[in-house]
DNA sequence: ATTAATTTTAACAAAATATTTATATTTTAA
DNA sequence: TTAAAATATAAATATTTTGTTAAAATTAAT
């Protein structure tokens, strides 16, 4: 909900880049899309992309040798690459070369089977890289990430997944002021156009849900709210 | 069902080895096939397989000492081996020499055989790492790992394999939230690509099952679904 | 090879949540 | 103290997410 993935789609045919691009932005991902891997290679530097779909066969630099490069590189050696190609024998190569524990699609493809493998590896590297979040206690309350619960002199009450958000950040860093548009940016990603009065609404549901802890959560007139006491 | 079991083949004769290959492949093993034990030894430090099949008369290495190479190491003791071989005479001597409490097959066998017997040790094994499961009760709920049903207040119900799974992975962590997204992934394998909302059928119909207790899954909206009262 | 069982998908209804709007109340600053 | 600015609140609306059903696809069993 933070910020989309971003995807590298890397092949000389502008329809099949299209084809790409169209699906993955509907599915919410930020497409960025080359005709060579030259091309890719300038943009790698600038932008991180989350994963990389991959033609075999282009001109110059082609699939084969551009994932070499990455995977012999430390810093992308681990974002996942889905290979493309028209000819099965061609993925035979790649997948006997060992270019990394990938994936392969021959084209055509259905764009079904894009999305969920897509989908799939970019699961995968959310688990390994560690964003676990840990319970954050403050005298009797306590929000709890594993359920996404409030426990409050014992007792436990729901959070909606946007209260949660918004309460973890305070009490992650207590004493820090954030500006309502901070709270938009971080709870909803920065492309996200919502009025300011909105938070007004979900930090006084949260105010509610504290009972009788709600002035943890303080107004800063002209500023924002923040957790303290 | 997380991954595909590996198999090795090994046998001098291509057809044979072919045989078995597409049946077990067929069964959903991933096989590998060698003409020789050198040549399979080299693979061992690549693919650690779940289990062999390993012809007894070979060129170079046979099947006698490659058994005897396996046993003879810590790390590939435990793995189950099949013997294959055209004379009863020659298992004999496999059984007598006490190579490993493993399993022995003739020359011709039947397809049926070779997967029973397959499967059979492979249950075995799975069983012996430690993965037995308790049966798991909560209040007049209880599940049952042995024939998958559940018991709610004394009567039985029927549960489907993916249903046990789920609840199993629920009732194991009550409290804790899981998104569609972790269910597919230890349920199903990481590798495998369904429409996250499947779970909310599968969800649907293990709250049907429960009964007056269908309550104790609770969605979590935004989030995913969770056990707890 | 059929049949049955299970899993998955798709479509739409229902529920939950988020956002906006309008208005009341409080805070700020001259 | 008082007008302007900012926030709190409640109610209306929009959006997102989930529940449910039925049909299609896959898998297992006969």
């Amino acid at each position: 909900m933070k910020t989309k993935k971003k995807i590298f789609v890397i092949d000389d045919e502008a329809d099949i880049q299209e084809i790409i691009r169209i699906n993955l932005e509907n599915e919410g991902y930020e497409v960025s899309t080359f005709s060579s891997a030259e091309e890719a290679e300038k943009y790698l530097e600038k932008i991180f992309p989350d994963l990389i779909i991959l033609d075999v066969m282009m001109d110059g630099i082609d699939g084969y040798d551009f994932c070499k490069l990455l995977k012999s590189s430390n810093d992308y050696r681990n974002i996942p690459v889905i290979f493309l190609s028209a000819k099965t024998d061609e993925l035979d190569k790649v997948v006997g070369l060992e270019l990394g524990g990938d994936d392969y699609m021959t084209k055509p493809f259905g764009i079904k089977e894009l999305k969920s493998r897509v989908k799939a590896h970019l699961r995968r590297t959310a688990k390994s890289a560690g964003n676990e979040k840990n319970e954050i206690t403050y005298k009797e309350v306590s929000l709890n990430p594993e359920n996404y619960s409030l426990k409050i002199d014992g007792d436990y009450v729901a959070l909606t997944k946007t209260e949660f958000e918004i309460l973890y950040m305070f009490m992650k860093h207590p004493s820090k002021i954030f500006s309502r548009d901070n709270i938009i940016d971080s709870i909803k990603g920065e492309d996200v156009f919502v009025v300011d009065r909105t938070i007004d609404v979900h930090i006084m549901n949260l105010r509610k849900k504290l009972g009788k802890y709600k002035n943890l959560i303080k107004t800063f007139s002209g500023v924002g709210y923040g957790f303290r006491e």
